[in-house]
RNA sequence: GCUCCGGUAGUGUAGUUCGGCCAAUCAUUCCGGCCUUUCGAGCCGAAGACUCGGGUUCAAAUCCCGACCGGAGCACCA
């Protein structure tokens, strides 16, 4: 009784339940066109429909839809980039099919609807086609015979036409009152190599997104459709192929656009080509929104999973700022990342009277993860930043080690001013890193550009792991040499 | 031009199906305070929204109509 009167008021957390959705039964596809990397807006559609298999025990499986050797040229190596960033996210496909593999399948349906008097080939331009589509009228080709088509359909396969010369149109409504459904075409000629070698130059004709997709995901037996709001046309579209064959419509779910705030538009080939001309230094450029540089930078795989589930499905266009995600990431990186001193901008600061002596700080300021060791003369590096805020009096905590007073700006000298920490806040005095003159050179890239300084030796030890650089931020230990390399993740 | 979809705080999101429990959820952001040998984390507090106008109703964020705003499709792209 009483869980009855609190349970309405519980929000529902996660994702929605799916509409006729039956545990172990529910198939669902991730179906990209891969001609370049996953984006963070692919990610979604990886995320949820993995998501929603998990919680129905479902199958899922990658489709890549590489019909268009042309437009959206696919790039060979994105095919496995999709299942490493896809596995990356715990999202490893029940089943990979690949569309350029099955084009025959494709022909086969084709000449049954062909057959049925359901398609026919046109030979109209596409802008007379337009032009009479428009006016909801025929066009000359829509009343040819399912013989006299066969043999038009026949002679596309052979390659007896050039590309624009032919396509083979969907009869639909002519008369339907959004022009968007109107005859559709659903195969043309494109005589161009596919970029993979098994496919090559195999074929002459290519099926159209509609019509492909249509026949895999009755072929795969797709229970659930989750796909952008710019499709929603589709599904008008594939259900007459569906209904001249006698199949099922899956359930269909639509999301908006997703835009994220520090990253505008920008497309597959827009950015192919700023790599290519050496804008940016590979799809894995801190500065672009490629899964690939997200994982560079140290965002976890669980992050950007918690990220896309919370914002679940909505049809509205959604403009999302990188700050959520780096909140989520963070909460899960605060406790397990090593603390590590990075001056950036470093100067020298002799402290005249000092002892050498051994700083001993946390690995981690709450968690039990034992200490770092730093060996200290009579100097040590500071950032510019800080120096110059100092004046001849300040009297500055170096964070872990003692207390100074600045003595001189130029040269940057102080004396030792004693070990104790219990007045710090009572002086006021500031608490800034430092690190040792001996220490190794790092190199930060970040979004905003490179940082170059001094760290602890000891960050060689995390090669491949989230540090943070105390009053810096999470860094990725990228590579280790007589250089560190580090990629910024967030503050 | 034709057609479709959407519009809850700065940003996401819950609630809209079957009107009342919504003076509206949660998260993030921002601001204030506490704590802390990091400008990180943690803790406490605060601010902040139903696009507008009509209608139906005892009652509307929720249903209807209109406007406005935003997005999309009408490709031989995906």
């Amino acid at each position: 009784m009483i869980e009855n009167l609190c349970s309405k008021k519980e929000p529902v957390k996660g994702l929605k339940p799916l509409e006729d959705a039956q545990p172990g039964k529910v198939i669902m596809r991730f179906a990209p066109n891969p001609n370049g990397p996953p984006t963070l807006g692919s990610t979604r559609g990886i995320v949820v429909n993995s998501e929603y298999v998990k919680m129905y025990n479902g199958k899922f499986i990658i489709r890549f839809d590489d019909t268009d050797p042309q437009t959206k040229r696919p790039m060979l190596e994105a095919y496995a980039w999709y299942l490493e960033d896809c596995e990356w996210l715990g999202a490893v496909p029940d089943q990979v099919v690949i569309a350029s593999d099955r084009i025959p399948l494709y022909y086969k349906y084709a000449r049954q609807l062909i057959e049925q008097g359901n398609a026919y080939v046109c030979f109209c331009s596409s802008e007379d086609f337009k032009k009479l589509k428009d006016a909801s009228k025929p066009c000359p080709h829509r009343n040819t015979s399912p013989q006299d088509n066969l043999a038009h359909w026949e002679k596309m396969l052979a390659g007896e036409y050039e590309a624009k010369d032919a396509v083979l149109r969907l009869k639909t409504d002519i008369m339907h009152k959004d022009p968007a459904i109107r005859d559709y075409g659903i195969f043309r000629i494109v005589k161009q190599s596919h970029p993979r070698p098994e496919v090559d130059e195999k074929y002459f004709v290519w099926p159209l997104l509609d019509f492909e997709g249509a026949i895999e995901d009755h072929e795969l037996g797709t229970t659930h459709i989750i796909r952008g709001k710019d499709l929603m046309d589709s599904e008008k579209r594939q259900k007459y192929i569906y209904k001249y064959l006698g199949w099922q419509y899956p359930k269909t779910l639509h999301w908006g656009r997703i835009k994220m705030h520090e990253f505008g538009k920008f497309s597959t080939s827009t950015l192919r080509r700023a790599i290519e001309e050496g804008e940016y230094s590979g799809w894995d450029d801190p500065r672009l929104p490629t899964l690939r540089a997200m994982r560079r930078r140290g965002i976890l795989p669980q992050a950007i999973r918690k990220f896309m589930i919370d914002m679940g499905v909505g049809e509205t266009d959604v403009s999302i700022s990188m700050d959520t995600l780096y909140a989520e990431n963070r909460k899960i990186v605060d406790p397990i990342a090593n603390r590590y001193f990075f001056v950036w901008d470093p100067v020298e600061l002799t402290i005249n009277d000092a002892k050498p002596r051994t700083a001993r700080p946390p690995l981690h300021p709450t968690e039990n993860k034992g200490y770092r060791c730093i060996n200290v003369g009579d100097r040590v590096l500071l950032c510019k930043d800080d120096v110059e805020q100092l004046t001849v009096g300040s009297r500055i905590r170096l964070k872990d080690l003692y207390n100074v007073e600045i003595t001189s700006l130029a040269p940057l000298q102080a004396k030792y001013l004693g070990d104790e920490v219990a007045n710090l806040k009572k002086e006021r005095m500031k608490i800034i890193h430092w690190a040792p003159i001996d220490g190794i050179p790092v190199k930060v890239l970040s979004p905003e550009g490179e940082f170059k300084g001094i760290g602890e030796k000891q960050i060689a030890t995390e090669l491949d792991k989230v540090v943070q650089f105390e009053r810096f931020g999470f860094c990725r230990i990228d590579s280790v040499g007589a250089e560190i390399v580090a990629y910024f993740t967030h503050k």
